[in-house]
DNA sequence: CTAGGCGACTTGTGATCACAAAGGTGATAT
DNA sequence: ATATCACCTTTGTGATCACAAGTCGCCTAG
């Protein structure tokens, strides 16, 4: 056989739904606090409310939507002292991630991560929260997937869904006209090979935009 | 009215199941590799497949089970690379709670550390791989409550349930008869106010137990 | 005009069913 | 004796339904 398998040719329902709303709220596409049906995710997707609720209490268990008492399901409104939880995790994770990937990062993957960054001032430019977002987080993913750490990596996407509704009500209010300035420190901190320079860069470059929803 | 709600008299089905699933996995109950079945769980807690399927995949989104290709569940047989990465986890986070733990750490909060090691040493000498499990994570967890730091604890938490069935498989055939050293030294430099004295404890008994899972 | 209550509608939960795919088992051919 | 194939059982998936609890709006009484 030549082509034994297109391996998964057709995703199962849930998991399709999945993925789409996981996308929209780690990206930002949800307010905090904006409520879901279950019946009105089956309807979007075309899916009756199996495979809704399968996904609801995937992104429950995952912290990137939360259950009333009487099992409404919404994104949550989280408190600054979460807030601040959230960026001490980002910073704990994200610096082990690029430490590890430090050793590891040739030139060309500090020329793709200078590529992303152009996308990301060009979406700073244009004043669009959810591109800002969507390439910042590809900006740390593409340099994270080098580290070779799948289970810490995937709790840094963890955290990174639980902020992204709150990261959109940042955003949106935000009036920045720059490119940010640390993911400069971290390229040059890459070139160099400078580790502790490198974690210093993630680390502000985490904790700062986050200090911003504290306030 | 005197008792206006006796708050959540019947808990969801689906959530029962998931934290008797649960319990089981994060305190080594499960050999590695086993098989469930979503029929077989109905059955084991007498509900239909509908609430087992959901406490399975909240479980799966934890990492606490595994998915196969296919959908079949079973409890993950980690690699050394994957261990390596949660013993750095629960590094990351468990000196940082216990290092935020360590200001509120009070006397009646120490009193009973040295009363859940008693029963850890117990564990221990019982040849109680599963007590031994369960203790030692109590210790833990009893510091880190005093952190205040629900979102850290819980990855923390969620980590301790992707190593249970592994742990279950080192104590196992782990020979040991004396009580955790590092537990007294955690406890020593809680006395002291010491925290890099903590952190390091901290570090060094996390690290060496998953230590031997690698060899 | 406002507060309280009643009723209709919305929503989550859990059971059941039909279906397709995967796994296992036994028979058969070489 | 072993490899292969067919069949049957097991298993996960998704749809539908009945039911209970919650939510919202409207109406009425004060």
């Amino acid at each position: 056989m030549i082509n034994p398998k297109p391996k998964e040719v057709v995703p199962a329902a849930h998991d399709r739904v999945y993925r789409a709303l996981r996308s929209r709220i780690m990206y930002g596409d949800i307010a905090p606090g904006q409520a879901l049906t279950l019946r009105g995710i089956g309807r979007e997707f075309g899916v009756s409310m199996t495979p809704a609720r399968e996904s609801v209490r995937r992104l429950v268990a995952e912290g990137a939507l939360i259950l009333s008492t009487s099992g409404r399901v919404s994104t949550p409104e989280l408190s600054n002292e979460r807030i601040e939880e959230l960026a001490v995790l980002r910073s704990l994770l994200e610096v082990e991630l690029a430490s590890r990937a430090l050793p590891r990062a040739h030139i060309a993957l500090i020329e793709r991560l200078q590529m992303i960054n152009a996308s990301v001032s060009e979406a700073v430019q244009n004043r669009d929260g959810v591109g800002y977002i969507r390439t910042n987080l590809e900006f740390h993913r593409t340099l994270y997937l080098r580290a070779q750490a799948p289970a810490i990596l995937a709790m840094a996407e963890t955290v990174w869904l639980q902020l992204g509704p709150t990261m959109r009500a940042l955003y949106g209010r935000l009036r920045r006209t720059e490119a940010p300035h640390f993911h400069k420190l971290i390229i040059a901190a890459l070139k160099a090979g400078d580790e502790p320079g490198l974690r210093l860069a993630v680390r502000s470059d985490v904790t700062q935009g986050l200090r911003l929803l504290t306030s």
